[in-house]
DNA sequence: AATCAGTTGCAAACGATTTGCAATTGAGTC
DNA sequence: GACTCAATTGCAAATCGTTTGCAACTGATT
């Protein structure tokens, strides 16, 4: 991946008090890396790998293994949701407190641009192949990929 | 991943001597390693990653690094067909000479069984969000995860 | 201020994948 | 059936994303 990104809301879903207070809920420390890291996440729209995220940090506010862990911890209590654009490396965006965080995205192949989708995979579908193979719990990875209007130039 | 697979169909999906003269075609040699590497997918119904591909070959039959050559050049060649099951390992499967390969698959998160799915993504939702957004050529990866009959006993 | 589990930095370890390079080998050519 | 040469291979080292061991450190509570 090389460059990216394409703000549509530069809103902060969500401020950092409540964000600690979910922390602090589950009896986590709120630290000085942790706290940079959410609020890096509260600031990007759209899905961060952990490199990006240290990218943005102050250079040596935290190492990256910390925020390797951080994510791992951040994924676990479902504050953060993981998405995988098929390119090796993990990427998470902050979700809701009642949100499931579940949504696509569509990528521009040539640039990395990323837009949020809201459509989805129709649920009839899905209930449909999940009966016919008798699976249970079933749900999906699905994210798009095309050219963007930029790169078509 | 740990064990998986359940076959469906048993079949060779085209015997070695149209794929050796798909090779011969792109002048590509038809070499030891290439030829057992096709022939096990020939006979596996469902994605292999590069390390079962290797495991599936005799001991000292050929190298990793030999296989991940040779599917980089047969996945450029359009002679088999990347997937991606959101573990971080790259998985193959053999597809027909005008086969574009694009299908799904549902995935077990227990035991890694993999079942092949016809069913796909509406293809005027997708017409839809490319052209609200203005992208061309796009298409999407989806696999759909669950618990197979199998493991909910 | 004392205490202690939760955290962090750093370096080493890992697993998937790639690559440099010298030795080997298909596949036409004579 | 030898000859030639680019394509291919094995092996080891290098990359990349991610994880982990461990000793030092620090929030949060008492």
């Amino acid at each position: 991946m090389k460059k990216a990104c394409q703000h549509h809301h530069d809103l902060a879903p969500q401020d950092l008090s409540s964000l600690t207070s979910r922390l602090r809920r589950e009896s986590r420390k709120i630290t000085g890396p942790r706290a940079a890291i959410l609020e890096i996440l509260r600031h990007h729209p759209h899905p961060l790998t952990n490199r990006e995220i240290f990218g943005e940090l102050p250079k040596g506010e935290c190492d990256l293994a910390t925020i390797y862990r951080a994510m791992q911890m951040l994924e676990k209590l479902g504050m953060v949701k993981r998405f995988d654009f098929g390119d090796g490396a993990a990427r998470y965006e902050l979700m809701g407190e009642g949100d499931d965080g579940h949504h696509h995205h569509l990528i521009c192949t040539q640039c990395d641009t990323v837009v949020e989708i809201e459509e989805c995979f129709p649920a009839e579908i899905e209930q449909h192949i999940a009966a016919k193979n008798n699976f249970k719990a079933v749900t999906h990875r699905l994210e798009f990929f095309g050219i963007c209007p930029a790169c078509q130039k």
